[in-house]
RNA sequence: GGUCUGGUAGUUCAGUUGGUUAGAAUAUCGCCCUGUCACGGCGAGGGUCGCGGGUUCGAGUCCCGUCCAGACCGCCA
């Protein structure tokens, strides 16, 4: 037997006992006459003590021998310590080594394995599996854990049954750019890594399945983000006779108990709801972050026709209040300016305007906008004393996105998001469609079963653009969660957001031929969603990246630095399938 | 495809205006230490300054290219 009990259940009460134990040696502390061993495993540390006199001069010889990260098995018996650590969960007991057993030796590791490690990202990810031996990434992944075990208990509870479905599928040309597989026995022809189990659910729903979930992984072949992994986990939802509502009360409630169960936070009343059109003219995102305020506030008319040509050229001036932000230095306010201007925001400028404690005014404009001017604008904002006004102008379009990422940064700098607060918004009403400038046509926002409002449908024809959907997201802290909509279950509707979509009838057969026969047979109204897993634990866990709550991650090229992936494949891989591949300048 | 930041000891970083022997902390190794738990003390070893080229009497430092990493824009729901 290598071990009788764990690094992290003994206690006072299994003083005199005789346990053995096997883990890692975390660290070594000899005091000469007197050394101590923490040893760490999952469960936690418990320190063994080997005293000269006390213990056979066998074991002080063996424990010459250890180094940090050895495996050891240590027998001995539990005692009292003589100076307890009130710190640690095992701090009134230790383990009088008796016998010391080396179980393997281990290299010293490139980095300290501790909270606060010494490693950079590089490195760790290098050696992925002895940075998951820190506890800051095994409790992130211990969290994931329970989520997923909750989502489950609570899913089970009211009725979703989980059912897989296929990896290997077909490539479709809607959505993001797919991962693809070649198949030896059909030379030339590919299959596709599912972007989400999107049709198959719909299928599952005519099948009568009319609760199913699955967790399930999903792949992406698109550029990285913190946030975004080439293949990564959604919590896959489907009902049937629903709508929208009985959807957003379910996992609403899902929500609710994940929460409840894995943070010990608990969310008073509904979660707001919000529609679209709402988001964007308040906050100028379709995933607002409501844990502070600082809405828009739109000056277009107020500003408009004072001289200053930059806001009479402007579609659309807006502006926030950064409350008590009157403080800032003309050092500080330059600092924003230039933080809007970088190209990745793309503000050409920054006006602001302070509210001085003596209700005075003072802007960057002042050669066109007088003290009764500028009170109007005060009055827009609501802005008191001590407030500071930030504006900028331009293509509506641009300047909202611009205003968000401003909203933000401003919320970030006056320490707003607070990751430990969650603030859930329902958003509603998204448009069915976007236009989309590059291929001249439009695509789904969603996808392209979601259903249009039936009391949108008479403007399909003439004004597409304008026509909402039965669709809605999850927003938390900014982060979009989740999102989903009621489907189309109806053939003649799903062929006619085809040719919108631009598909060929010929086309739209050959790629969801097999959804559109499948409505023929008895399709029930469906509708569902699906939550990013990864974001949802990552916001649970009060990180903005999701890496550390994925056990092997890839970096921000899609590569995993650890198993060095991908990689060229072999001569005779490539001939097995049908495959040539163009040269590439880079070297293997 | 693009923007920004970084790459110096095993690791994390400092390195001034270009100047002669590239430092600190930590880790490692050795010695000392009977109550440590970030143990402490003394000492030692440890460098292709990412790579290639250029400017210069002289480059870790300046210039060009390139590779790698991170964040972001485009892309992606």
């Amino acid at each position: 037997m290598y071990r009788t009990h764990n690094c992290g259940e003994l206690r006072a009460e299994n003083i005199g006992q005789k346990v053995t134990l096997s883990a890692w040696v975390q660290t070594i502390r000899d005091k000469g006459n007197i050394t101590w061993i923490d040893l760490r495993d999952r469960y936690g540390i418990t320190q063994v003590v080997a005293e000269h006199g006390v213990v056979s001069d066998a074991v002080i010889a063996d424990i010459k021998k250890l180094g940090r990260e050895f495996v050891v098995q240590i027998e001995g018996e539990i005692i009292e310590r003589h100076s307890k650590n009130p710190e640690m969960l095992t701090g009134d007991i230790e383990l009088k080594a008796e016998k010391i057993t080396l179980l393997n030796a281990s290299k010293t590791p490139p980095f300290t394995i501790e909270d606060e490690t010494d490693g950079g990202e590089e490195i760790r990810a290098k050696y992925r599996y002895l940075d998951l031996r820190r506890n800051p990434v095994k409790e992130k992944l211990q969290l994931r854990h329970k989520v997923s075990l909750e989502t489950r208990k609570y899913l089970d509870t009211v009725d979703f049954m989980e059912v897989e479905t296929p990896y290997l599928i077909k490539s479709t040309p809607e959505g993001a750019r797919d991962f693809v597989v070649p198949s030896r026995m059909n030379p030339g022809e590919f299959y596709a890594l599912p972007q989400s189990p999107q049709t198959f659910k719909q299928l599952l729903m005519v099948s009568g399945y009319d609760r199913y979930y699955q967790i399930v992984k999903c792949f992406r072949d698109e550029d990285l983000r913190a946030d975004r992994q080439p293949e990564f986990t959604q919590i896959d939802c489907e009902m049937a006779f629903v709508e929208q509502e009985d959807v957003l009360n379910t996992f609403e409630g899902l929500i609710k108990h994940l929460f409840e169960t894995c943070r010990d936070h608990k969310f008073e009343g509904n979660f707001p709801r919000m529609t679209y059109a709402e988001a964007l003219e308040k906050y100028g995102s379709d995933k607002p972050d409501i844990r502070f305020g600082m809405e828009f506030c739109n000056m277009t008319d107020i500003v408009k026709g004072q001289g200053f040509g930059i806001f009479d050229e402007a579609e659309t001036v807006l502006a926030i209040n950064a409350e008590q932000c009157a403080v800032y230095t003309r050092k500080q306010i330059d600092k924003v300016t230039d933080w809007v201007k970088r190209p990745q925001v793309g503000a050409k400028g920054m006006i602001y305007m302070r509210v001085n404690e003596d209700g005075t005014f003072k802007s960057s404009v002042d050669k066109f906008y007088d003290q009764t001017q500028l009170a109007k604008w005060a009055e827009a904002t609501n802005a008191k004393p001590g407030d500071l006004i930030l504006l900028l102008s331009g293509d509506d379009l641009k300047v909202r996105s611009q205003m968000n990422d401003l909203r933000l940064h401003m919320g970030d700098e006056l320490g707003l998001r607070n990751p430990n607060v969650f603030a859930p918004l329902w958003v509603l009403d998204f448009p069915l469609l976007e236009w989309d400038e590059d291929t001249a046509r439009y695509h789904a926002m969603h996808h392209p079963f979601t259903s249009p409002k039936p009391e949108d449908m008479h403007l399909i024809d003439t004004e597409p653009g304008k026509v909402r959907a039965n669709a809605y997201d999850l927003a938390m802290n900014g982060v979009e969660l989740g999102g989903g909509s009621i489907r189309i279950h109806n053939k003649e509707l799903q062929a006619r957001m085809f040719e919108l979509l631009g598909f060929s009838d010929e086309e739209a057969k050959a790629q969801f031929g097999f959804l559109m026969n499948a409505f023929e047979y008895g399709a029930p109204p469906h509708g569902g969603l699906a939550f990013g897993f990864d974001r949802l634990v990552a916001t649970m866990g009060g990180s903005d990246s999701i890496r550390d709550y994925i056990a092997f991650p890839k970096n921000n090229s899609g590569r995993d630095v650890m198993i060095d992936s991908p990689a060229p494949l072999a001569a005779d891989q490539l001939n097995e399938l049908s495959l040539d591949v163009k040269k590439t300048e880079k070297p293997a």
